[in-house]
DNA sequence: AACCCTATTGATCGAATGATCTATAAATCG
DNA sequence: CGATTTATAGATCATTCGATCAATAGGGTT
C-alpha cells in the first residue's frame, strides 16, 4: 500500500544543529521536493522530517501547515523554469525551423526529463491542480501555437497543420520522460537522437527539410 | 490538499438493502474503480462506502483489507483488456500496414482513453506498481516490436526504424488521453483524425503510403 | 565566562483512518 | 406464519496524522 515510508536516511541520533532560518527553510524545501516527488503529495510530514534529520514539529515552525510546504515545493520546481526567451527564438526565421525545434526540445527535455519535475507535475495533475491546466495552456498558446505559422512559412507548398498535430509531436517527446520517471522503464540515456528523429518525421510530413 | 472527499452521492438515508453476496461484491468493485480513479489509491474507505451508500464496515466483510479492494480494482480494470488477437492482425500482410495501424489504434484508443483506465494506470505507475512495467514490456515486445519488421517489409526502400521511433508514435497518441483524463484540458471529442495524421506522418517518413 | 535570543526538541492533543466485533433486520425455508 | 440464516449496520479500538506548545540548548554578544 504505502511505499518508502521508512527510509535509510536520518542515520545519526539527531545532533541538534542550529541553522540560520533562511538556510533551514531552503534545506526543508529542497528535501521536500525530492520527498514528495518520491512518495506523492500525500507523503507524511513525519517521514519528511525523518528524511531531513529534523523533528516533525520543526516543519511547522517554518510553514503554517502542510499545504504551505507543498506550495513552496511547487514554487521551487516550477517558477521561472520556462524561459520567456523561447517564443522569440522559435519564431526567428533567420534560423532554419529544424534547428529551432531541435534546440528548443533539447533544452526543454532537460527540464521535463528531470525526476522531480516530471513526477510532481504528474502528482499535482492527478490531484486536479489548476497549475497543470495553466501550464499546458501557456505551453499551447505561447510555444506551440506560433509553431503553426512557422510550419506554414517554412513549407515549400501550402500546408494546413493543426494544433493537434503539434500536440502530437510534443506528446511523443514528453512520453519519453513519462516512461522513464513515472513507469521507470528503460529509455535512452540521451534522448536527443529520438527527439531529432521525431522532429524530422514531423517536419518532413510538411515538406520541410 | 485532499479533494473530493465528501461527494454528492449517497443521498437516501441508507435504507438497508440485502443483496446476494456476488452482486454486492460486484457493486463494490465497480464503485471502487471509479472512486479510486477519481481520488487516487489513497482514497479513504469511509468515502468509498459513503459513495456506495453502504457502511464502511461492510467493505471489510467482502475484502480482508483495503489492499485487497485495490487488487480487485486492478483486476477489474486491466484483466483481459488487451486482445491477444492484435499481434496476429498487426502482422497480417494481406492488409495494408496503414489500415492495420489505424484499426489497432482506433480500438486501442477506446481502451486507454477511458477515464478509469487512464487514471488508475497513472496512479499505480506513480505508486511504483510492478503492473505498469509488466504492461509496458508486454506492449513493447508483443505489439510494437513486431511493427519494426512490418515497417521494413512495407517500405519501398531499405529503412532502419528503431524501437524509440515506435514508442514515439505510441506516446504521441497516448498523450491525448493523458491530456484529457489526467490534466483535464480540452481534446478532440473524436481523436481518430489526429491518430490518422500521426500514423500517416509516421509511415510517410519511411516511404510507406 | 555569563547572558540572552531563538532555533530546535519532545510531549501531547484532537481528528481521521483501517479494521474488528456484536447487535439487528431482511430474506428464505419449512 | 414462525424459525433460521446471514447480510448489514453501529459502536468502538488502536494507530496514525497534522498541528500545538512549553521546555531545552546552540551559538553569538558583551
Amino acid at each position: 500500500m504505502d511505499q518508502a515510508s521508512s527510509d535509510i536516511a536520518a542515520a545519526e541520533p539527531a545532533e541538534r544543529r542550529r541553522l540560520p532560518p533562511e538556510e533551514r527553510r531552503r534545506q526543508i524545501v529542497e528535501g521536500a521536493v525530492t520527498f514528495f516527488a518520491d512518495v506523492g503529495l500525500e507523503g507524511k510530514t513525519r517521514d519528511l522530517a525523518k528524511r531531513l534529520g529534523i523533528t516533525q514539529s520543526l516543519l511547522f515552525n517554518y510553514f503554517a501547515n502542510k499545504a504551505e510546504i507543498i506550495e513552496a515545493v511547487y514554487a521551487h520546481v516550477y517558477l521561472d523554469r520556462l524561459s520567456d526567451d523561447w517564443p522569440r527564438r522559435l519564431t526567428d526565421r533567420s534560423v532554419p525551423l529544424r534547428d529551432r525545434l531541435l534546440t528548443f526540445y533539447t533544452e526543454y527535455s532537460q527540464l521535463i526529463f528531470e525526476y522531480e519535475w516530471m513526477r510532481i507535475f504528474m502528482f499535482s495533475g492527478l490531484a486536479g491542480a489548476e497549475l497543470n491546466r495553466r501550464y499546458l495552456q501557456h505551453m499551447g498558446t505561447v510555444i506551440l501555437l506560433p509553431l503553426l505559422e512557422e510550419i506554414r512559412a517554412a513549407a515549400p507548398a501550402p500546408v494546413d497543420p493543426q494544433m493537434e498535430d503539434i500536440w502530437n509531436l510534443h506528446g511523443g517527446i514528453v512520453y519519453i520522460g513519462i516512461r522513464r520517471h513515472i513507469y521507470k522503464v528503460p529509455t535512452p540515456d540521451d534522448p536527443s537522437e529520438a527527439i531529432a528523429h521525431a522532429v524530422d518525421r514531423f517536419l518532413g510530413s510538411f515538406g520541410v527539410v
